[in-house]
This record gives structure tokens, C-alpha cells and sequence, in this order.
DNA sequence: TCCATAGCCATACACCGTATGGCTGACGCT
DNA sequence: AGCGTCAGCCATACGGTGTATGGCTATGGA
């Protein structure tokens, strides 16, 4: 159906949205424009509109697909404080990953306002293993949410060692603080 | 020395910066151009440039002066916990009151690259109070620093009662766990 | 065969930050 | 008094942005 003069195939969601997270990847969130993004894939500006409503839109997009690729830690019966620690670090290495989207994330809730989301569900069994009653699970895991990505501002502003140990031991210095701050919770 | 056509008194910094601290609360980062600035200042948009490098060195001025009305509280001897929670306070209801800002501060960092500013020696102080040692000074001011702003997201985006007494509880909450989680330093 | 429509594109509009260069008038100096 | 300097302001222009509008084209179903 009258597929682009530049392109073989139609566009998909999937191809503009992996597109758009490289840019943004590379550029930060300033290096994601439409224009860019449909020179990036062989199409006139005008074509993304097709597939997706708005900028907005497209970000809401590619934070949601994002999210999906996170690798949930399995629940097995260990203790509150070693399954937090391995969330948080899996959290913590896909926002590294993709520091511009997150730290955007941040300023931007509304974009993911869907709390049915796995890795939420992850947190909130753990912050009920951890004593958090229920009616403050959610504020403790959008604090917690704010705690992780602001580590790796953190992170990112210091100038920090290559030295992957030391950042590590960084790592687990922030992931003490936050517990030994929820212990409150259930002592 | 050729003042505006349309004003009687020349520009000042002070005069710029909080109109645009005035734009910003009002419209959000986006609610800041330099044309609506120089619209509002009855001046023309290149006549700002005189005074101002840059958008980002007028973001950086409007953030400077704007810590500098953080009212501290007072080195009196009182136990760190009380001192950081008064801090906090004090910080929070800056970030409340000039929210869109400080959240844009949380991801350009380098617009208060200037550690020397009081908000941040009070900070320092506190800590080593709290056994935080001094090589972990910067990174864990860093730390609390995006953790109380964060706060103030997660406070905007759940929809709280309007009880001032249930926010202020939350507020509790939240500098609990950071200072249950300092107590690990000192232990 | 015909046509609805999915997919794409050209043009245009209003906005943005700011480079460039020119105007005006107040001041210091001779 | 005459003159040069320069602070303060402004007009114009360039390249960028998101997107509204409307038109093209080729494919699928009837």
C-alpha cells in the first residue's frame, strides 16, 4: 500500500521505537526529534504520524517497551534485603543503560503511569516482605524509584574510578542506606 | 546609555532572573523561552543576550540565586537526626514551592556544580555529625539530594489528601528511612 | 473493474535559540 | 566644545523544532 519510495518494507512500531531509544541513547533526550528519527529510518518526517500520535506519545512508547526488557530476579525464598538488593541492581543496570530515558522518566511519571507493570509487581512483593504496610507501598517504591536513578546521577556527576569494584562497593553502600531505612518499617 | 524604547529603567539580573523564576513556576520548563521572557520584561528578545551568555547560563543564574533563599536552620546543638529532618524540611518546602526547577536541576546537575553554597555546607556539617565519612561526603549529599526532590515527584503524582497533617506524615516517613539508613555509618 | 483505504509525502505555520551587525545616547578625555 | 568609546538595545535572519493540512499511490476486497 503505497510503502515509501526510500524503503522496502512499511514502518513498524517496533522499528521506530528501537530507532528512537538508539538516538536518544546516543544524543540524550535532545538527539530524539522526528526529523532526525525519519532520516534515521529512510522516511519522510510526516510518515511517523501514521503510526504514532504524537512525540509524546512515541516516548510513552518506547518507556514501555523498555521496561519489559528489565530482568526481573526469579522469586525464590530468600530474605527482603538480598531480593531488593538484586531488583535494585538489575533496575540500576538498565538504567545505566539508557541514563537520558530514565532520568526523563523521572521528571515525566505520567508516561508510566501503569503500575501493573512486572517490575512494580517485583517491588511491591518485596516491600510487603520487608514490612512496608500496604497503604504505603506505593509512595515507598516512587521514593525508592527516585533513590535508584538518583544514584546514578550520582554516578555520572562524580567522577568516578573505571574501576568497576569500586563502583560496586558504591552501589552497595546506596543499597544499604535503603535498608537499613526500611528496617524502620518492621522493627 | 540608549535604554529601552519601551521601558524607562535599564535591565538587571535580578530583574531577569525572577521573571523568569516567576515563567518557570508558573508554565513549567517549557513555560521558559526567551521571547516570552523579553515579551514579558516589554524588551526585545536580543536585548537579553546583552546581559545573559546563554539560556542555559540564565537557567544556571536563576538556580544560583534561587538556592540562596533556602532559609537554613541554625547550628545549635541539637542531635544531627533533628538538624537533617529541619534541613529537609526547609529544603523541601523550597523544592514545593519552585517545583519545576528542582526537578530539572535533578538531571542537569551541572547547574550547581558550585558546592560552596551554603545549602550544601549545612548539608556537609550534618553528615559528619552522622559518622558519614569524609570521603563518602559528596556522594551521599548526592544521593539525599535527588532522594528528598524525589519525594516531592512522588508526592505530586499520587493524588493526596489535602491534609497538610497526612503530608507532613509522609514527610516524616520519608526522612525516617533516611535516617535509619544514615545510622548504618555510624554503627 | 472499481474504490476504499493504508501508507507515505510536500508544504506550510508557528515557535524556538541565537549569530550578526547596526542604532542611540551617555560618559571620559582632551 | 568636540570627539571617541562603549553600554544598552534592537531588526533581521538562519537553521532548528513539532505538527496541521491535504494530496498522492498502490494494494486488498467486492
Amino acid at each position: 500500500m503505497a510503502v515509501s519510495a526510500r524503503r522496502g518494507a512499511p514502518l513498524t512500531l517496533e522499528e521506530i521505537s528501537s530507532v528512537a531509544l538508539r538516538l536518544i541513547d546516543e544524543g540524550g533526550m535532545e538527539g530524539l526529534s522526528m526529523r532526525k528519527l525519519a532520516a534515521e529510518l529512510n522516511v519522510n518526517p510526516m510518515s511517523l504520524y501514521h503510526h504514532v500520535a504524537s512525540k509524546e506519545a512515541l516516548i510513552g512508547l518506547i518507556c514501555a517497551t523498555a521496561a519489559h526488557h528489565v530482568q526481573l530476579p526469579p522469586d525464590d525464598g530468600s530474605p527482603w534485603q538480598e531480593q531488593l538488593r538484586e531488583l535494585a541492581l538489575a533496575y540500576y543496570r538498565h538504567v545505566r543503560a539508557h541514563q537520558s530515558l530514565w532520568t526523563y522518566l523521572q521528571n515525566h511519571p505520567e508516561a508510566v503511569a501503569d503500575r501493573q507493570m512486572s517490575i512494580w509487581q517485583a517491588l511491591y512483593r518485596i516491600l510487603r516482605l520487608a514490612g512496608v504496610p500496604e497503604s504505603e507501598l506505593r509512595r515507598t517504591s516512587d521514593v525508592l524509584h527516585a533513590f535508584v536513578t538518583g544514584f546514578v546521577v550520582a554516578e555520572t556527576r562524580g567522577h568516578l574510578p573505571d574501576d568497576p569494584d569500586e563502583i560496586s562497593r558504591d552501589f552497595d553502600t546506596a543499597i544499604r542506606l535503603i535498608i537499613h531505612g526500611l528496617a524502620g518499617f518492621s522493627s
